[in-house]
Formats: structure tokens, sequence, C-alpha cells
DNA sequence: AGCACGCCGACT
DNA sequence: GTCGGCGTGCTC
């Protein structure tokens, strides 16, 4: 019999996959998607994933057996090992990186594998040799023993073949128990059996339990906590705690099936404890939203759902989230950040209870784990998640909402892989055949493109809800205020004036600085030194509240100096205004009244967060300063006027994505304003209040501001009209990287055409954690064409790599960043 | 990635 | 004389 090989890919940054002989005892059980268990390097032991299965005897090197496998059946479906390629294929990256970053750690355990004695075996000690002989007594000694314990009674080389035989010999076996080892946490939460109070008349039941006045004083605070707050759930440890009672009378309660005792998860419950308004019908403008959607879906077509702040998005989801889940399908809906679960999470919440699930990368891996045998069980039925959660081996999903669809966390240069969510949502999606809403108030350029393109089906919600109005913007000339002196610091007196007015009426304010820190550049007046960070080519912030300079990329903190330290002049001077001087700004114009900060900053302490929502909430915050966290998450009602004193600061950004975001950012912001009363207003306070994007903010005119946007897109070539791959190389030493990255150029030009090609030139940030950064851009035609541009710049890569010298430069590809 | 091998400087 | 620095090479 011909033998069978299996590709396999092992959780290492490597090229491809590697070719492992499938032992004939295996033959009958292995299936791709299984985890089996190799040594690779001799002597150390990964759990690797079958990728592929063939008969092709390699012909450079002769390949080892796989020792064994970890899965009864395939732990990864077939539409995430089609995903798996396609990411690495598209995005250009190795197999073995989208495996590390998907996997939690405990299913790929490495080295950590447990082994175990089989139960009830008779072992023929004879017959075994003394690594074999040494294994057995150690592990009747500890039961369970991993890998990394073991060499420390026999030899590295020995351990796989010591292990292997085991096995073989029915002997001992892998621990799979970890993962059933954990228990998620979870919360009890009591609520009043709602069938029981419609049946039973309420004076009846308290009169049944008018011999045990404690459970009827229990009763009664349980359902007056129900009635005053219906959406709220009711801890079951604070209310014992709230009147003192014991377990056993709850628990009488409950036996005699007046209250319900039910479960949730910890950690959604702790981020999000408001009430929610019960869910109205439909509006019309919602109907004809959702028939378009239902069309859509029919064509086999994705949408795009633009939807300003407050036209019920969420309301629309709901509905196809609920006919979904009414089919029999699973539902995966994307949030940029876990944080903004927002009113979503507490209807799904009353409706599916144990059927939803969370996933993120805050969970620790033993959590991750329960999501994963949760998904395989089919017993979420509901998952909201961050992009990790695009990972999860779901078996019959329908469909995808991507919230927030425009915004950049869905895509982070830090984090490898590099790879967009929303658009490989989509590609997902199309594995499993389910349909996908993008969501957004302010949609990416590259999707309002796709819609009209008609790639995407474009469904617009124009109005607010309940037909509040959307509103009211006005530019603020700021050179006009200068000049005419007609100011204090960042704020002109009219700009003042509106505020105070805000403050007499008892409303609440938002003011909006994009800019972390007290002061961007501490600089020497005498001989105009300015404080670099020592690892980064960036000058370092200052931060007043704890007069240190901080660095915003490697987080490098330093003492502000007192002097100067080149001239040792006393003469330091601050310049370029961050979020923390605008509040110290506002609080010395208003200080009479409660100015509060929100950025990364001052939310570091725990429950800083949920600390000031609760302030904000109860109308204690008069004035709310904040970076550009303000603009998601924070609906409140008696939020009526949104200031960006310093609008232009969002402008000049070098990035050709600058003006969108400046758009997208004051359009998030500005949807906190009037919500509920209509008389939402936001003033802009510029140099340049005849700016296009401000004019058009300004008239509310959204078409406008996309078209002007894709004409800038299309004049200066950039997506959606060209593919962008921008390839980062690093490097200790700039002189190698500097011509690494020459080299590279010149091997791209090469193959592609010159205009194609923009660099290698040194990164905007050029020095970053001590590593030396260019960068080439490559712009390639859309369409056709651009899987053979792609396969030319692959080559020239390769081409590059042959280079031994260069080996140590790490090379990072962005495709479509 | 991560680990061993190998070739040059500061130490018992 | 050796310990250990990190540049280089390789893994089925």
């Amino acid at each position: 019999m011909t033998p069978t090989f299996a590709q396999v890919i092992l959780p290492l940054n490597l090229k491809g996959t590697f070719t492992y002989k499938v032992p004939e005892e295996l033959l009958n059980s292995i299936q791709v998607g299984m985890r089996v268990l190799v040594s690779f390097r001799g002597k150390k032991i990964y759990t690797g994933i079958v990728f592929e299965m063939h008969h092709q005897q390699p012909e450079t090197f002769v390949p080892k057996e796989i020792i064994n496998i970890l899965d009864d059946a395939p732990i990864l479906p077939k539409e995430q090992i089609e995903f798996w390629n396609w990411l690495s294929d598209y995005y250009m990256g190795n197999l073995g990186e989208i495996y590390r970053f998907s996997f939690p750690g405990s299913l790929k355990l490495e080295s950590e594998t447990y082994l175990k004695l089989k139960p009830n075996i008779l072992i023929d000690f004879e017959n075994l040799d003394v690594n074999e002989m040494y294994l057995i007594q150690a592990l009747e000694v500890r039961q369970l023993i991993n890998i990394t314990e073991i060499e420390a009674f026999i030899t590295k080389k020995d351990i796989v073949k010591t292990i292997k035989s085991l096995i073989d010999l029915q002997y001992i076996e892998i621990d799979e128990k970890i993962a059933e080892k954990y228990k998620a946490k979870e919360v009890a939460y009591l609520k009043i059996n709602e069938e029981k109070l419609q049946n039973t008349h309420l004076p009846e039941i308290l009169l049944s339990l008018k011999r045990s006045p404690k459970q009827q004083e229990l009763f009664l605070l349980l359902l007056e906590k129900q009635t005053e707050h219906p959406e709220k759930p009711i801890k079951k440890s604070e209310v014992l705690e709230e009147g003192n009672f014991a377990h056993a009378q709850l628990k009488s309660l409950v036996e005699k099936d007046l209250v319900q005792e039910f479960y949730l998860q910890k950690d959604r419950l702790e981020s999000y404890e408001g009430e929610t308004e019960e869910l109205e019908k439909l509006s019309d403008v919602q109907l004809q939203a959702k028939t378009e959607i239902d069309e859509a879906f029919e064509e086999g077509k994705n949408v795009l759902l633009h939807g300003v702040t407050s036209s019920g998005k969420t309301h629309l989801y709901l509905e196809k989230i609920d006919e979904t889940v009414a089919d029999g399908k699973n539902v995966l809906f994307l949030l940029p950040e876990i944080s903004l679960t927002k009113q979503i999470v507490q209807r799904l919440e009353k409706n599916y209870g144990k059927q939803l699930g969370f996933y993120h990368q805050k969970l620790t891996d033993f959590e991750k784990v329960e999501v994963w045998r949760r998904i395989k069980n089919n017993d979420i039925k509901i998952l909201i998640g961050t992009r990790n959660a695009l990972f999860l081996p779901y078996e019959n999903l329908g469909l995808i909402v991507v919230d927030e669809e425009h915004d950049s966390s869905y895509k982070p240069r830090e984090i490898s892989p590099f790879f967009n969510a929303k658009d490989a949502s989509q590609v997902l999606a199309k594995f499993y055949k389910a349909n996908v809403i993008l969501g957004s108030a302010t949609p990416s350029v590259e999707s309002y493109y796709a819609a009209n393109k008609e790639k995407l089906k474009y469904v617009y919600l124009a109005e607010r809800f309940g037909n509040v109005k959307i509103p009211e913007f006005e530019l603020i000339n700021f050179k006009e205020a200068q000049d005419t002196k007609k100011l204090v610091g960042s704020f002109s007196l009219h700009l003042i004036d509106e505020i105070r007015k805000e403050l007499d009426q008892k409303k609440q304010t938002m003011i909006l600085h994009n800019r972390r820190g007290y002061a961007n550049v501490v600089e020497c007046e005498t001989c105009g030194y300015v404080n670099y960070c020592s690892n980064c080519d960036v000058v370092m912030t200052y931060h007043k509240y704890n007069n240190e300079m901080k660095c915003h990329y490697c987080g490098q903190k330093a003492a502000k100096p007192k002097t100067c330290p080149q001239c040792q002049s006393e003469n330091l001077n601050v310049r370029g205004v961050g979020v923390e001087q605008i509040h110290e700004e506002v609080s010395k114009i208003f200080p009479d009244s409660e100015v509060d900060r929100m950025d990364v900053d001052s939310m570091r302490r725990k429950f800083a967060y949920e600390k000031l929502y609760e302030k904000i909430e109860d109308g204690e915050t008069d004035i709310i300063v904040g970076t550009q966290m303000i603009s998601k998450g924070l609906d409140f009602d008696n939020i009526e006027l949104v200031a960006i004193p310093k609008a232009d600061s969002l402008l000049y950004v070098q990035d050709f994505r600058a003006e969108e975001r400046a758009f997208q950012l004051i359009t998030q912001v500005s949807g906190r304003a009037g919500r509920m009363s209509g008389n939402g207003k936001v003033l802009i306070q510029t140099y340049n209040p005849q700016h296009s994007i401000f004019q058009l903010l300004k008239d509310h005119d959204t078409p406008k501001i996309y078209e002007h946007l894709l004409t800038e897109r299309k004049k200066f070539l950039y997506p959606p009209f060209v593919k962008l791959i921008m390839i980062e190389l690093k490097h200790r030493r700039e002189d190698k990287v500097n011509r690494a990255s020459q080299f590279l150029g010149s091997i791209l030009r090469k193959y592609l055409p010159e205009e194609c090609i923009l660099g290698p030139e040194k990164s905007p940030i050029g020095k970053l954690n001590l590593m030396y950064q260019y960068q080439l851009l490559l712009k390639l035609p859309r369409g056709k064409k651009y899987a053979d541009y792609k396969n030319l710049v692959s080559k020239s890569l390769e081409e590059f790599d042959e280079i031994t010298g260069y080996l140590s430069i790490k090379k990072m590809i962005f495709v479509d960043f």
C-alpha cells in the first residue's frame, strides 16, 4: 500500500506546512482538521494541525511519523481550513502565524502537553527499556507529567521515542482533560416566576408565605426590583446581602416555584448594568430597510447598512439575528472592542440567555477553551466577539454582523497576522454560505465604493429613530477670534458663550480633543532642544497630572527635565495642546462646573470608566473633555452640545485616510448630541472653515462627502482605486536596514513598473523600540491583473530572502493596509 | 519562531 | 586557558 503523508501546520512563524508520515495504525482515524502530536527539530514536540493529506513521497528528506492524534473529530471545520488558506494567501502570511493567533494556548500545547497512565493496565516491565521504565515509574507517582518535566530524567533525544513506544504499547495516553477542568465563571441571578404571578393573585401568594416572614420579605423585595427595572437582572448575592437573607429562605422560594434562579457569564454583565428601553416596532423606514436587506440576502449579496447615529441599526440587527436563529443557524456579531457591548447584549441576553457567547482576547485561556467547546457542541447560537472570534469552529454559521465596520480596530497593525476583519468576515461568510451585514453611521470609503459598484447592497437609514432631529453644525472661525482678540486660550468667546448657555440649562457638553497628554513637546527656548524618546524617533509627550514625559509609541517614561539637558537653560517651554491642557483651560473658564476628562490615561485605573460613566449618567458631570474615546458607546440623553475646539488637528495627520477619519470621528461624536431632545448642536472651531470636509459636514451632505473623498482618492491613486501593499523592514542597525530596503526596491523594480513602487524610504516613525524602520509602498492595479502583480511581489520577496545576510531583518507585509 | 552551532572579546 | 556575546542556519 502506498504510504500516506500529512501536510501539518505547526504553531511557528514558518513558511508553508511540514510533511509527516501517517503511521498505519492512525490511517483509519486521521482526518484533515485534526490536531496531531509531532516532533520537530529532533526533540521539541508540537501540536500541529492536519491541513492536507496525500500519497506523494517527499524526495529531499525523510519525513518523520506523526506521534499521535489528539482529537476524535476534526477540531477545525473545512470552512475554517479554507479560510486560513485564503488569509495566508491573500495577506501573504504564514499559516503557522494564523494558527498561533487563532487557537487558545492550551489547545496547541507544545512541550507542555501532559501525559498520564491509562487506567487499569497491566505493565509488562520485563520488556521495557530504561527510559520507558523511568517514565512509567514517574507517572505512577505523579499521575500527570508534562514533556518539559520529563526532560529531567530522560535525555531530550530519547523523549519522543519513549513516549511514542509507550503510547503504542497502550500504557500511557495524552491528557485531554485540561479543557474540561475549567468551569466558566458564572454569576447567579434571580427572577420572579412570571407565570405563577399571572395565574395566582399576589395576595394569595403572600398569604401562603405568611408563616415565613423572611421569605415573604425577600419575595416582595424581588418583586419591587423587578417591577421598577424590568430589564435589569437581579444579582443573587446582592439581594441576599441587602436584606440579610439566608440561602435556605431563597431555596424555599425556588422550591415553591415562585422565584427562579438563572446564571449568566460574569464578564458581560460587569460592563453594562444600565437599563434598556423596550424595543418598539420597526418604523416604516426601518421596515423598508429590512425588506431591502432581505432582498439582498436572497440575491446572495452582502449588505452595507449605513444608518445615522440613533437611526436604529441595532434594531435591524436584532431582527435579522432572531430570524437567523429561528432558521436554525448561528450568528457571529463582531464589534471593534468588547467594551462597546451596548444595549444589544441585554436584549440578546433576555432572549437567548445561555445560548449567547462572548469571545475576545481579554478572556483567560481556559475561558477561551470553554467557548470553543460550546461552539463545537453547538451550545452557542449567537457569539458576540472581536476579530479573534472569526476563528472559532462554527458548524452552521448563517449571519455575520460587523458593527462599526469603519473602525480601525478591525485591522490593528501591531498584531500579526495582519488582516482586516471586515473583509475577512465576508470571505469567511462565503465559505459558510452565510450572509453579512456591515453596519456603520460612517462607512469606510472602501465599503461605500463597493456599495456604489453594487458589490454590496447599500441600505441607508437617513433619519434618527422617532424623527429626532440630526444635530445642527456650526463652524467657528478661530482666526477671526484671534484677530479680534475674542478668545481665552484655545476657546473663542463665542464657543464659551455656547457652553455657558448649556450649563445654564443644566445640559451637558462634550469637548473632543484627540491628542493625549498635556503638551506635545517640551522645547528649550535657548537652544531649541526637544525631548526625543531614546528608543523611538518620536518626541515625548508631557503629562502634567503625573508630571512625566511619556512616549506614546513604546510606552517609555521619563521625568520632565527641569533644565535643558543640552544647554542647562531653565527656559523650557511646552508646545502643542493636549487634552489635559484643554481640560485645564475649561476648568479655569468654568470654575463652578464639574469638568471631567476621559482618555486612556485617565481611564487606566480599575473601574475608572464605570465610575465616570455613572457620574455622567447621574448628571454630576457638566462638561466631559476627552479624546476619541468619547465618540464610542456613550449614549446619554442630556448631552446637547458637542464642541471641537481644535478641529484642524484632526486633518493635519500624514495619512491618506486623515480626512476620512476626521469626518468619521466628528460624525460619531456629533451623534452623542441631542439624542433625545433633538436639539443637538455641534461646534467646530477651525482656522479653516472653508475646508470642504467642514463645509460638507455643516450641510449634512453625506453623499457629497463620500464623493469628495473618492475624488481625492482617485486623483492621488489610493484605495479603493488601487490595491496597496506596504512592506516594512526593521533592524537594529540603520545602515543595514537602509541597504536591505534599497536592495528589495531594486528587485521589485525589476518585475513591477516604476509607477507601482514608492520608496524605499524611512518610515514616518523612523525608529521604534530601538528598531529602525524603512518602508516600500506598492500601488497595484485592481481587478484581474492584481493576482499577477501580487505573484511578482511574492517572487521578489523570495529573491530577497535568498540573501542570507538579510535574514535577520524583520519583514512586515501589510496587504490593503 | 527558537534553538544549536560557531567565531571573537572579558574574565576566573 | 574558558564563558558567553549574538550573527547564521535549519527545521518535515
